[in-house]
DNA sequence: GCGAACAAGATTGTCAACGATTTCGTTCAC
DNA sequence: GTGAACGAAATCGTTGACAATCTTGTTCGC
């Protein structure tokens, strides 16, 4: 049972705690809602329980997990309607990002999104649904990060992270990628077009694609 | 210089020092960039150097103050740059707010709406730059809290903490609040109408002027 | 048999002391 | 006089133990 990974020198042992568990949320191997014993954590991860501690305070802060005073943290469960409250902030704050991309990417970083288009498009028509995901993630990830707007980003890595478990439902499902792929193409284009109001105006429709979807 | 508050029972020293500090800092007590040694916070407060650990852990997760490992943590100073970024972010933001609150907010509450609106008018006509600068919190609040959108209310919050320093530099500014006052009123009329679009594009409009006045 | 008081176990919160790292002032060689 | 090496002080990180709190299972009275 013991997870034990080298705690190499020079890394503290409180950042070690805190990428061991946010590794092991994020990965899905933790059950929803269960209970994170800070002694059961402290002794699985080699280190002692004050850096727990301080690992889940920081993970409380990320929303990860729930902690109640003096009854312990457990794995964060987000509804349903969470999940739509938090596409919404993620429609406006990517629909930012896609308008200041548009403005600000190099045409080396246009040429990027092209490629990552052409390979959703291929991924889609092989029926390669993991491979589709991967290049979602990486290039909702690439048009925030060539946004330049640190704060947003910031934002919507928190916000995203809190998605994982509804993320892996929503790629599974059958038909959903041949949508997803058309709102993620108009978005590339109006990027690569440099029209700052196209770029908000399709990432807003993509995530509000999203929300239908997450309602079933 | 003792700061001691009663460390009255039931209440946990860590949430006791959390709220001090936070309050400290939000209050201006701390200059910008000041050093936040464990020890003195922890003798100030009458708790443990631990709580004040745990205490300072969350205020950087909030992102009140910046921690360096092995070198001690510090209130974080907040450039133009970032405020401008941290307003683009409200600005998406509020709008959502703002368009949430034109469907969901009940009659009375847009009554309470109009009543901030015309005391705003009276604040600016009496000059009193204080009284309009609370007002101004107010209403934001009550916008965010009529929205029923959760996540973005506490999105908000945060990032609206980090900006405590800017917003009193902002509010003293001569011509300021009769500018503000408008596009205030213009959210305001916009919700009161139960036009979703039109209370986003007064919302954002708004935001738009205080990132102008922002950069000078 | 049922519910409330009680006690034992488990878990978190707090504490004081120890060890590691960084910073800053001093000294020494050149 | 300048710069690097050294050392002391300050501060943070970690540890193990103790106290407070909550949970759970048991017993007692009715």
């Amino acid at each position: 049972m013991a997870n034990q990974a080298k705690p190499s020198t020079g890394e503290q042992a409180k950042q070690h705690a805190l990428a061991q568990l946010r590794q092991a949320i994020l990965g899905g191997e933790m059950s929803p809602a269960q209970r994170l014993v800070e002694n059961e954590l402290a002794e699985q991860f080699g280190v002692t329980r004050a850096s727990v501690r301080a690992a889940l305070i920081d993970l409380a802060g990320e929303g990860l997990v729930e902690r109640i005073p003096n009854r312990g943290s457990r794995v964060r469960v987000v509804t349903v309607e969470e999940a739509v409250a938090i596409t919404e902030c993620r429609m406006v704050l990517e629909g930012l990002c896609a308008a200041k991309a548009a403005v600000e990417a190099t045409d080396d970083q246009l040429t990027e999104l092209a490629e990552i288009g052409t390979a959703m498009g291929k991924a889609v028509a092989d029926g390669e649904p993991m491979t589709y995901s991967g290049l979602n993630q990486e290039l909702h990830a690439k048009i925030r990060q060539f946004s330049g707007q640190q704060v947003a980003v910031e934002l919507l890595e928190r916000l995203n992270a809190q998605l994982v478990r509804h993320r892996f439902q929503l790629s599974l499902r059958p038909g959903r990628p041949q949508q997803s792929v058309n709102e993620h193409l108009a978005m590339i284009e109006a990027i690569r077009a440099r029209d700052p109001q196209a770029a908000d105006a399709a990432a807003r429709a993509h995530l509000a694609s999203v929300i239908d979807a997450l309602r079933e």
